[in-house]
DNA sequence: GGATGTACTAACTTTTAGAAAGTACCAACT
DNA sequence: AGTTGGTACTTTCTAAAAGTTAGTACATCC
């Protein structure tokens, strides 16, 4: 008991994906998830106020733009610059730590942009070989 | 009505994230989804068995575990080979597809977790302006 | 003066994820 | 000889998350 305790506690320390405590789970959740992924990278090519981020990010609903934008600017990866000016004017921009996760992102992307073709054909075998 | 579809499909053969309908989407949630993430990254260490996996990805249910292997293997970024063994033996690994996508995965989840301490005082910083 | 646009929030519904038990089979232990 | 344990899942049921719709409080355009 003792012993797992100070496990947990390590893994916390040294921040490891693979313990479902660890506070890193958390944030990579919220990079990666379905819509985090998609905002952090639209928000890498500038400023965006949140309809045109939403018009962006085709297909997300306004309830969930919010939600991840909170989650992300309460993360420190998006600065959100609100002026109180009628009707509301909201800037949404990436903080350095958000550009960096976002070029990641961005890398990651790329590849799986590129290889959309292959996953194709691996998905057509797959099923060819499951219905046969 | 022509431009929208002209549109679309011009989306669906440059493969844009962006585009809800675009094929490109479906696999980046594969990828980035909760599991997904964890899958490849452990797996990028080497072969695992079923039950290897599960302990290694603390948290993940079967279900989801069987759910997120298939998916991962029907798009081709992991290999399973099973011996028609009793009891069942049943190996996974990642294809070179696979590793591409867990290498850039990695780059990502290094930086996350050597940035858990600043999102940790990001968060707090948060919560306090939002509490006051 | 009704429609539209801004950035959300709240209530409600649908979809998905997670927890628990079941399956089929054999080996080892009792 | 029967119970337990291990393998790799699948199925069922419930709890949580996501999505849809409507509403807010203005201001400007037509």
């Amino acid at each position: 008991m003792d012993e797992q305790r100070a496990d947990a506690e390590h893994e916390a320390l040294v921040a490891d994906v693979f313990s479902a405590a660890c506070a890193s789970r958390a944030v990579l959740e919220h990079v990666t998830g379905r819509w985090g992924v998609l905002a952090l990278a639209a928000l890498n090519d500038g400023v965006f106020r949140f309809n045109a981020l939403r018009r962006r990010v085709q297909g997300v609903s306004e309830k969930m733009l919010a939600q991840t934008l909170q989650t992300l600017e309460r993360d420190g990866f998006v600065h959100r610059d609100a002026r109180p000016t009628i009707p509301p004017h909201v800037e949404y921009s990436l903080t350095p730590a958000g550009q960096e996760v976002a070029r990641r992102l961005l890398a990651l992307i790329e590849v799986l942009e590129a290889g959309v073709p292959e996953v194709m054909a691996a998905q057509a075998r797959y099923d060819e070989a499951k219905g046969a």
